[in-house]
DNA sequence: TATTGTTATACTCTATAACTATA
DNA sequence: TATAGTTATAGAGTATAACAATA
């Protein structure tokens, strides 16, 4: 039972990259929610709160809960639509750049440490078999 | 940067299984934390709550509330310890091992969906390579 | 009429601290 | 004194529904 097997690795490893990212935000003073709201925020640029809803996979109130503690404390900002008057920008300010780009480096060094003793045709591989594993999730999901 | 790529493929994959966990939690009426203990309880068979907090990795009080409700939805009950009058046995009813045999089921049809493309060498191989980045995550968080 | 964001309300999960009973 | 579990309290995340403003 080899896939069940790797399933169960997955769902250990989730586990535990959930509780390192959980870790992490504790220590900047953040929510595992709000970090990830603001990681979004740092890949696509300022953005509308539904489109954020939409990639966070939470309702559009979930969403303005976030971003009013995100407020307050300085990460971000809203800023009027430039196009739409119903609808806000939600923007990155200069503190909240400067805490996505220590989430990036932590980041970038649990990757590191993750694969270092494996040889690098092994990381292409294991990235080849999680690319299918994704699709596939992806798929199953959706249906 | 492919160890970067696997890192955020991971992070993918955790978000994707954890949402899939949730959709089958909410559709048998149960909620993910719940499911988590059931499934941790079926693992091990009965035992205390203090040790069901040391597995789920959560504070003494949040099983406390974990078992409320499942005593009161039918799939636990509790049970005076035979040699430790302080402490409590939680076991599973019947209702209980029922949903944590369709809980078992579910994840060994998505296992087989998962996998059921790659080669069996393939498969074997990312279970090694699962494996090592699990040891290793472990390891940091320990650290 | 449909969409955007918000307010209102309620429930779940979680942690910390204080308390009770027992070891 | 230490441990097991609970009660009490508080905060965070989430969903649903209702609402106002705008498209």
């Amino acid at each position: 039972m080899t896939a069940v097997d790797v399933l169960d690795l997955l769902l250990a490893v989730s586990t535990l990259l959930t509780k390192d990212t959980s870790n992490f935000a504790a220590r900047e003073g953040m929510t595992p929610a709000r970090l990830h709201l603001l990681w979004e925020l740092a890949a696509e640029g300022a953005t509308q709160p539904h489109l954020l809803a939409g990639r966070l996979g939470v309702a559009a109130r979930t969403v303005t809960g976030l971003v009013d503690h995100l407020v307050e404390s300085g990460h971000v900002a809203r800023a009027p639509h430039p196009e739409d008057r119903r609808s806000t920008l939600v923007i990155l300010t200069p503190q909240g750049e400067a805490f996505a780009e220590r989430l990036r480096q932590m980041r970038a060094n649990l990757a590191r440490q993750l694969c270092e003793t494996m040889p690098d045709n092994r990381v292409g591989a294991l990235r080849e078999d999680l690319e299918v594993v994704l699709s596939r999730l992806q798929r199953l999901l959706d249906a």
